[in-house]
DNA sequence: ATATGTGCAAATGCTTTGCAACGCC
DNA sequence: GGCGTTGCAAAGCATTTGCACATAT
């Protein structure tokens, strides 16, 4: 199904995975993700990176999701299984969910709707209690100027 | 909260809405919808169909989704009430689920993962039977050449 | 030695914006 | 008449691609 050649092991890559792994917590855009990379001295460019973290998502072994602006976000999870994500849409948090319930509720929902069970996509955006808390502070700032 | 002007009555604000009335079955591309509009005879630009799509989504009469490719998608939704989506990846053919049991499992899991359960956005891509079948048998094409 | 990966600059493609002309109200 | 709207061309931005050079195996 697949013919890529095994993936060489070069700086670039090696260290791209780690950063990715220091990081697991939240999904990120390819640019902060680079700018993570060259604060940590790698001289990793942004189109290795670009082709990297898609090279990763080939290979299934990182996940990507799309904010509502179009912007794709990339984050290595610890689960290899099927799962889905709950993302803050203002800090990128994520939180994996495997839950039996919700995955019952969807194969469910397709089955009636005439539509494949078995391929579903979905990611959750909301919003982190901690965002929410520091937006509404900071709407509050705004009506008082 | 919000300080918009009443929209007016312009004859392109007309003939998009009118378009999107009538494709209500799935989400589209802004610029499926701008084709669509040509195709009726309408004179409205691209600018102009892009604007507007935004205008609607601002009101909330019209409701967008982005694939994962990052382009956007638009339809304009039956229910006014909250709900999500069920969309085909490949032709865009759209369920609206309203979906009591599903909701409560997303509060749940929100409060669970201290996130802010209430302005939660989710849309579920897959594969409508159609296309999928449509899918299998056109790989078999190729496989046969 | 040779296929792959990298980096830069340029190209792509969707979407937005500046600005002058236009048309609702 | 005045302000929102339109349309075109140009700009913006994230992402991809072409190509010469570097490098892993």
């Amino acid at each position: 199904m697949k013919e890529m050649p095994e993936p060489r092991r070069t700086k670039q890559r090696t260290e791209l995975w780690k950063a990715l792994g220091s990081e697991q917590e939240r999904f990120r855009t390819a640019q902060e993700i680079h700018s993570l990379l060259q604060q940590g001295g790698s001289s990793a460019g942004l189109t290795t990176t670009y082709r990297n973290l898609n090279r990763f998502t080939a290979e299934g072994i990182v996940h990507m999701a799309t904010r509502n602006d179009g912007e794709k976000l990339f984050r290595r999870c610890r689960s290899p299984q099927h799962h889905h994500h709950l993302i803050c849409r203002a800090c990128g948090k994520t939180v994996e969910l495997l839950d039996r319930s919700l995955e019952d509720r969807i194969k469910n929902i397709s089955r009636r709707s005439r539509f494949y069970g078995r391929d579903h996509e979905l990611d959750i955006f909301s919003m982190c209690l901690e965002c929410k808390t520091a937006r509404a502070s900071s709407t509050v700032e705004r009506r008082r100027s």
